[in-house]
DNA sequence: ACCAAAAAAGTACGAACGTTCGTTTTATGT
DNA sequence: ACATAAAACGAACGTTCGTACTTTTTTGGT
């Protein structure tokens, strides 16, 4: 790996980080530029562009979050203990600090703004609730779940758990959101009868 | 009513109804000014700063809110039924268009921007919650729901379902949100042995 | 060790933003 | 109706941002 692609990543990871906390949008050239310890021309110059910046940063989330998700679970298992794995990993898969997840945080910023970075959130969250999905129909047909449950239904229900555990967090509630979330997704597995 | 309470009404329900589709973020004096056929300084005036502007906004809207959401329930009702009510109307507290409900959106962009703006939305929040909470403890004591229900649990989820009826809708899937809420709401209720 | 290519820096510009100030128009009370 | 105050305007400011150009430094293959 060259130089450039070198710098290129320690870049994307910072600019992770900073978005992950202050949101996308606030990503700006500059204090991204400070944050890595080089100009902002000098920066500039691995992308051309604002839009490709960011749109690398979700880019090297994706790839982070495969690696953390997917690809971390187990061998050869399916239904629902992988179920099991995959939402293990997915509250676990970006730690900094008090990061938000940033495809989230994403998605409120640029759901109403046109153009390549609105499609790529898109895109990766149909993905990743389409992969839910279908991990969830193996279930139903290993037996794991009752014969009658729907599941776009019951991802729906699974994402709404993640999106209430990332909302309410910073309502510095007193509870562990992250237990709340574990409740709910108990009571998820246990309505449609998980053994 | 004086000319300039009312002119900052009508500002307020452009700003409103602009901060619902572009977020609270980008509501821009300039663009506000504009949309409201005045002058950026005439506009400036009312507000003397951009965040004085967001937050009355913020507080107009909360004047909505509970107008259409919480005024609006039938009088002498409580538990059960109220719980049914609020939630039809707070799915449908504002519907301009496909504006995303101001607080989550809000929430998301805030969360992590220290200030007068993030501390109004983060009271609203709480407010809204424990206020849930209070219906549901009420609908615990009346029989509504069994014994051993957690009104904390139970209000979390409940707000994670909106959080998913408003996140998804963007991504332009096929089926109804709404009615993806309507199906996740019955199951909790029923979850807590609602008759 | 050298030299072309790649990477980084420096400078500058135009646009948009929030805000200020002085002036002009409009509304209101007597 | 008229005088006073409120409301709206227009032009300008300082700053920040993304981006374009040019120059300097660093890298890597021969």
């Amino acid at each position: 790996m060259g130089k450039g692609k070198q710098t290129k990543q320690q870049i994307l990871a910072k600019g992770l980080a900073l978005a992950s906390e202050t949101g996308l949008n606030d990503l700006t050239i500059g204090m991204l530029a400070t944050a890595a310890g080089m100009s902002k021309s000098g920066l500039f110059g691995h992308f051309n562009s604002k839009e490709t910046m960011q749109l690398n940063v979700l880019e090297y989330a994706s790839e982070l979050f495969k690696e953390h998700v997917i690809l971390a679970c187990d061998k050869d298992i399916r239904g629902l203990v992988k179920l099991n794995q995959l939402c293990q990993n997915w509250l676990n898969w970006y730690k900094p600090d008090a990061a938000t997840c940033i495809f989230i945080n994403a998605a409120a910023e640029f759901d109403d703004q046109p153009g390549a970075l609105r499609d790529h959130i898109q895109a990766t969250l149909k993905n990743w609730l389409s992969y839910l999905q279908h991990i969830v129909t193996q279930a139903v047909q290993d037996g794991d779940f009752a014969p009658d449950t729907c599941p776009q239904q019951f991802v729906f229900e699974l994402y709404s758990l993640y999106l209430g555990s990332q909302n309410l967090r910073w309502l510095a509630l007193e509870d562990d959101n992250r237990s709340r979330f574990q409740a709910g997704f108990n009571a998820l597995l246990a309505k449609h009868g998980a053994n």
